[in-house]
DNA sequence: TCTTCATATCGACGGATGTCAATGTGACGT
DNA sequence: ACGTCACATTGACATCCGTCGATATGAAGA
């Protein structure tokens, strides 16, 4: 997918203007959250805490190929963090690159509305 | 690209166990926000507050088609309201959409600690 | 070193998706 | 009724993306 790093590109979608450049890293950066798979992942690794890839594979019933390319567009996207000990790689998550998708959707909900 | 209405399908990914339906209705919510023609077709009706079809195919520098095909996935999804006012079609923003997708990142919307 | 195991990468395939030209559908004015 | 305008739909095409089997890499143990 030639996924970069999700960094906080612009304003809220709905504040303000979004030029092309902007328009296309946002898409790039929603594109890493628009896979049931990838959802999925997230979602074990954050209740884990830290969870190994061999305990991702069989829960999802993808292949080990598929599980790994996966995990690998969340790691380049930031959404999580890999740390290889001997044979295993344990993941984490890096719930700031959440938050940056999340407020390009609106944030500020302190005194907005 | 076969769009349902995005519901408040699931709590945040983060926090609760995604199953596979639940994980298929969110990635596709996600999908539609996940292409930059309609990243900046929100971001232009938004600041428009309402803005007519007709003065949305320019600024993108898409063809007429490709401009209707978007914002048909944009209302089909619900993000955005279409009213039909004479031959013209006018586009208002949907925030509450917006929200449902802004939750599922990591909701903590005031004061949750 | 040789084998085994966990994970990553490669190559290929099929389905999904963005795009546009051409055409269809209604609404308005004459 | 007729033509024109704004928008929607169709059909076709190229590209992108998820998937898997096969294979490579790299670490641990014998």
């Amino acid at each position: 997918m030639d996924v970069k790093q999700i960094t906080n590109c612009c304003g809220p979608v709905l504040a303000a203007p979004l030029d092309e450049r902007a328009a296309d890293e946002l898409a790039a950066a929603f594109k890493v959250v628009a896979d049931p798979v990838r959802l999925r992942l997230l979602s074990l690794i954050a209740q884990a805490g830290e969870i190994c890839s061999c305990d991702l594979v069989t829960p999802l019933g993808k292949s080990q190929p598929t599980i790994s390319h996966h995990l690998s567009v969340l790691t380049d996207a930031g959404l999580v963090h890999r740390e290889k000990r001997g044979k295993w790689a344990w993941f984490s998550v890096e719930p700031d690159r959440l938050a940056v998708l999340r407020d390009a959707l609106g944030a500020t909900p302190v005194g907005a509305g």
